[in-house]
DNA sequence: AACTTTTATGCAATCGTTTTTCGGATCTTC
DNA sequence: GAAGATCCGAAAAACGATTGCATAAAAGTT
């Protein structure tokens, strides 16, 4: 039976089995591998050295079941692949896993009914604890105090919700609004257009500020018709300098709340001619990869995906291992203005 | 009790309190939620409506240990944020999500120990299946081997190996590459340089042979210093055109078996002045979504990452639908050339 | 009215662990 | 050598669902 076992592969070996073999019960098997205190050296070695024989593996189906700790946790972000989400994801991965904890990641693809749908199924699968950056249109918390109320632990990371009393990792997107705004005044730039995103999102509404508070502190008139709200993709992004341009607005330079609306306006500023930077200076914000590839490179504002990733893993650890009386943190981190050939 | 535990959260109800609430056993309830026929719709629905009433959340972990069913697949990929990949994901992800599945993503970084690590611990969380795409430097299969052996479904996509007896979806990498090279000889182009992967994957042994045999068909000279071995990098595609053009070696054309190589290769050629397309045009491989960002934008392989992904997913379903006896299936997808400015 | 068949539910085992409780050795210590 | 103390390990009860088998009631058949 036991190398046809072997064989077929289909046969699992259990705890129990090692505990025939050895001729001790299951109970002080599971104890042996999990190290705990109170089993003897001897009977460990023998045990740890059947599980190999026998090609035990382990079955963390059972062990969440009987424990209530699946060792997954749920990451659900708009889009995988978009924006700072495909590093974040990456640096939540690095940290969890150290702990031996899995990652499902869940897709919004900002769409606020799947962010509530995509919930609801990480909450069935009984996740340890949820790391979420909000759809931009999500504008009712419901699901998340569900989450909460179910006990399990949640980070919110980028773009997040304030007053819910969770943890929250964030870029200070106040102060690099601020600070690429800054930097275009320090140029010599008097005209800036901005290009607003979606307002639903406190990011956005952040990045606007910093935006508007570098023009009053610098004496800057702020003038409503250089102030222009934009999704964030190239499309829209081509379509608003198409516009200022043919109503034959003038502006010397464009801070793009997005990357992607950056590249949008790039295009549109090389086909109607104007010379970029030395007509008009363009930053964008996010440090998508391919705004070093460009030509020319610009300006961007970048979030360490990286290491807002890790720091909401941490945030995380941080509440699994501290049970019912963990503490609140806001982590906010700070951008890191990244000068390029847009904007010399 | 039962008001505080709604208020609390913290007590899950369960299928037990259901049965209590209505006199019957928590059996019934089971396949009252489980639409199993021989259950009168008249407890059916009061089933429903307690379930409702009481919140309660099935609890997958419980189901899955009982039936064997996690229902949660695992996809492992050299890097979710790369080439790709993302594409790939989203739409296994679309396409399991249909059926209730979720996904696991493991990350291995093109290291084939790490992928052997990764493999083991989507084992132990008893996955349904797993969909892999091979690091590049994977040459050992003992743990795709043990797969088969533990009777779980196992999909190879894009870097696949082919005598394993496993189902594989991938693009018909020889096809691309012939007809991409085609392209360029149709160009007027005489010497192509040709930018080789890492041979130890066959994705790059492949896309080789496409451009020797559409170079040979069409009588041209295959000289060995224009085929050049190269990392799939930026960096790796700027030094090889770098020493290229410093050892005075001439050709008219480049064909990069990827993107980020061909993406280097054109800052090298900006760099020393060479007009592209003009005198020497471009194309690359993968179709990221930078190439048709870049100026000249360029000409690429598009390989359809979403369709892939989708193709694998439906492969994966059909296996476990049909259990035991399903047939192993080779999907090779079309690619489709881009052409752009960089060879127009 | 006495059967068979169908329909709807209950009973109890099971999945593979973890964990609480408890009992029996072995070892101190006076 | 007896009373504790200390260690190891056994027994058994969970965890929350699924499922084969049994059975009672209802319906159909002659």
């Amino acid at each position: 039976m036991q190398s046809f076992a072997i064989h077929m592969g289909k046969y699992k070996t259990t705890i129990r089995d090692i505990a025939k073999e050895l001729n001790i019960t299951a109970s002080t098997v599971s104890r042996a591998l999990n190290k705990h205190p109170g089993i003897s050296d001897a009977t460990r070695k023998a045990v740890e050295a059947t599980a190999k024989r026998l090609h035990y593996r382990p079955n963390h189906i059972a062990a969440a079941l009987r424990s209530g700790k699946s060792y997954i946790i749920g990451v659900l972000v708009p889009s995988a692949d978009k924006s700072i989400f495909p590093s974040v994801i990456r640096g939540i991965e690095d940290e969890v896993n150290k702990d031996g904890y899995s990652v499902i990641v869940g897709q919004t693809y900002e769409n606020p009914d799947r962010e509530v749908k995509v919930i609801e199924t990480l909450l069935k699968t009984r996740v340890d604890g949820i790391v979420v950056s909000l759809a931009k249109g999500t504008n009712a918390y419901r699901h998340l105090r569900r989450i909460q109320a179910e006990g399990i632990p949640l980070v919110l990371f980028d773009n997040t919700v304030s007053d819910l009393g969770v943890s929250i990792v964030k870029t200070d997107d106040f102060l690099g609004a601020y600070t690429a705004t800054e930097h275009l005044i320090g140029r010599g730039r008097k005209r800036i257009v901005h290009l607003i995103g979606p307002r639903t999102s406190e990011i956005y509404r952040e990045r606007l500020r910093g935006y508007t508070v570098a023009l009053s502190k610098h004496g800057l008139e702020m003038d409503p018709t250089l102030m222009i709200d934009c999704p964030s993709d190239v499309q829209a992004g081509q379509e608003v300098i198409k516009g200022l341009l043919e109503r034959g607005v003038t502006f010397d330079a464009v801070f793009s709340s997005s990357d992607y609306a950056a590249l949008g306006a790039l295009q549109q500023l090389k086909l109607a001619g104007k010379k970029v930077p030395e007509e008009v200076a363009l930053v964008g914000f996010g440090n998508a990869p391919f705004t070093s590839y460009l030509d020319p490179s610009i300006t961007t504002v970048d979030q360490n995906g990286l290491q807002m990733g890790q720091c909401a893993a941490r945030v995380f650890l941080e509440q699994i291992n501290k049970g019912e009386d963990y503490i609140i943190r806001k982590h906010i981190l700070q951008p890191q203005l990244i000068i390029r050939s847009s904007s010399p």
